[in-house]
DNA sequence: CATGGGATTGACT
DNA sequence: GTCAATCCCATGC
């Protein structure tokens, strides 16, 4: 890779909050093939799923407690919260201030630091270290000291699709994990990347 | 203050 | 396919 000190990523610029304050579900479908970055690991999201409010799967459906506060705070800010107690999850809080929504990362597709990301995650294969929400976060080392921090200053940054890339094909799904609302088409994940958690 | 469950993963049958 | 790990948080007494 290239990344002398203080030179800019390789990537499109970040995404400035206004990219967020829109309705989640669109926001999940865009942010495919957007690209997640934390120091000198990076990876091309290609699976995403919306979380609001309005559904019960969502932290914030009953209310701004003290976790889900930060759902509420307004687009462009990371949300981190542990699960099973052992995994850290990453999402980026959408919609206006006051409204709880957020798009969690599911996986993505390593581009930058491959062998620092082997390193953290113990483990070898390519497919293995980025797909899946707990895995990318511990490859990324996405803690959650992150939680609140603006996702257009960082540390940790989200930017636009790489230039000359061509749009992403996508396919909506239900999600993941969940035992609420499963109904809902709020997954989204790349056509035929490899690097999804489940296919 | 005690308790139960969870937006998961990795190891094992 | 099953199941334990492990801890924060929401809930209820």
């Amino acid at each position: 890779m290239t990344a002398a000190a203080g030179a800019s990523h390789p990537y499109g610029p970040a995404l400035a909050p206004s990219f967020y304050d829109r309705d989640v579900v669109t926001v999940a479908r865009h942010l495919i093939g957007c690209v997640l970055v934390h120091g000198e690991t990076a990876g091309r999201i290609v699976e995403t799923e919306a979380y609001h409010q309005d559904e019960p799967a969502c932290h914030a459906y009953v209310g701004p407690t003290p976790r889900a506060a930060t759902l509420f705070k307004g687009p462009g800010i990371a949300y981190v919260y542990f699960s099973y107690g052992i995994h850290t999850l990453f999402n980026a809080v959408c919609e206006s201030t006051g409204v709880g929504a957020a798009v969690l990362v599911r996986a993505l597709e390593p581009l930058c630091g491959e062998e620092l990301m082997r390193a953290r995650r113990g483990r070898d294969p390519l497919t293995d270290l980025c797909s899946g929400p707990g895995k990318l976060t511990q490859a990324l080392a996405i803690e959650l000291s992150h939680n609140e921090r603006p996702l257009d200053r960082g540390p940790v940054t989200i930017h636009a699709r790489m230039p000359l890339e061509h749009a992403p094909a996508i396919a909506e799904r239900t999600r993941i994990g969940i035992t609420k609302a499963t109904e809902l088409p709020w997954r989204f994940v790349e056509v035929g990347n490899a690097h999804v958690s489940r296919p």
